[in-house]
DNA sequence: TGCAAATTTAACCACATGGTCAAACTTAAC
DNA sequence: GTTAAGTTTGACCATGTGGTTAAATTTGCA
């Protein structure tokens, strides 16, 4: 018998809840251990210290949302259609795991090389987006655009509502959490209706 | 004689720089005081606690966003001016502050309580914008939006690049800083223009 | 110049933090 | 039940942290 997986896996789940939540530093090792119920020495006796904990739990997060962000720009569509699913799934994706965002950014901001290597090194390839925009504007379906340009406004579009939850919700929703949602879940289709008419011969 | 305007300028000036990259929890007194120039007993001297040196930086960055955010929104112009001059006023600030964005986003994801108080208390009226929209739909200048939906996209498209500003240069522009910059620049004009594009009947 | 107030400093404190360790406990196989 | 490996614990340590203090230095002004 080796490491409990039980035990493994309640550490990971309290330790995500605190990076994601305090950030690196803000996050405290007896703080993971209390939420997962056990005491910090285990907490050390399974991850050896607060960087590989951290480490791990990034790589993690990059896992789930990486393949789907290729598999929608790799299909062999058009333009309209890449930017239908590419939004409507990433956003999917976003609603099944909000934090992540909110937390890359606070990361990502913190310690830009730690993250960027991972990034660069999980295969996403923005050339491949950037000449399905070419190629649209050749044929005249879209107008011309500066395809980094549209790139920047189709991440934004999708990411920046769960980066700024509390903003939108607190600020413009009065803190209606449900409205929030109910607003989330429209975007999946409208985001992509917003973009389209707006490059669109 | 009282304190000394220019070590208290100085002191600020290091504790915003190093709040906004590491966040609150990341900042040291220290590293504070060591960017000053001076000794942390002084810092204390100047301003009793940690708490209370971010809560002013946090106050001073709201005054620097709110009354233009306002202004933009409350004159008595149509939609599409109201976007255009929103928009290119906004991100010309953002280019002049760039780091706020990052650093509110942190906070407000950290403890939402202490930011959300000054940002509703500071006087943005996200109603007038919402009438003004509604108007335009009646009409029959724009297409029939749900206004929330557009303000949400109208900030996300003004604010995520700023948020996001390693990922995209790290990403997307292969990390090149200059690149950016020019990105930045040209968005004063163009997120407008994609907006209304998206929205004009 | 002398003095009182403002400013600056080095040394210090209490406490929190990441991390360690040897001992105790569980578990499954023999 | 014995044993040996894996698992869990309380107590502990070194260091870093925000914050204090009393004494020294500088400053403006009579």
């Amino acid at each position: 018998m080796k490491y409990n997986k039980d035990t493994s896996e309640k550490i990971l789940d309290a330790a995500v809840r605190e990076f994601e939540t305090k950030g690196y530093s803000g996050t405290r090792m007896q703080a993971i251990a209390d939420r997962a119920g056990i005491n910090k020495a285990l907490l050390h006796y399974y991850y050896k210290s607060k960087d590989a904990l951290f480490q791990i739990i990034i790589q993690k997060a990059f896992k789930v949302f990486i393949p789907k962000v290729i598999s929608a720009i790799d299909e062999e569509t058009d333009l309209f259609e890449t930017i239908e699913k590419f939004t409507s799934s990433y956003i999917d994706n976003l609603i099944q795991h909000p934090r992540i965002p909110a937390f890359i950014t606070l990361e990502i901001n913190n310690n830009p090389e730690r993250l960027l290597g991972l990034i660069q090194s999980s295969g996403v390839n923005v050339e491949k987006f950037k000449q399905k925009i070419d190629t649209a504007i050749e044929k005249g379906e879209i107008i011309d655009v500066e395809p980094i340009q549209l790139i920047v406004n189709i991440i934004s579009l999708c990411l920046f509502p769960f980066v700024a939850k509390p903003i939108i919700t607190g600020l413009v929703l009065n803190g209606d959490e449900k409205v929030y949602e109910k607003m989330i879940e429209e975007r999946k289709q409208e985001v992509s209706k917003f973009i389209i008419r707006a490059i669109k011969k």
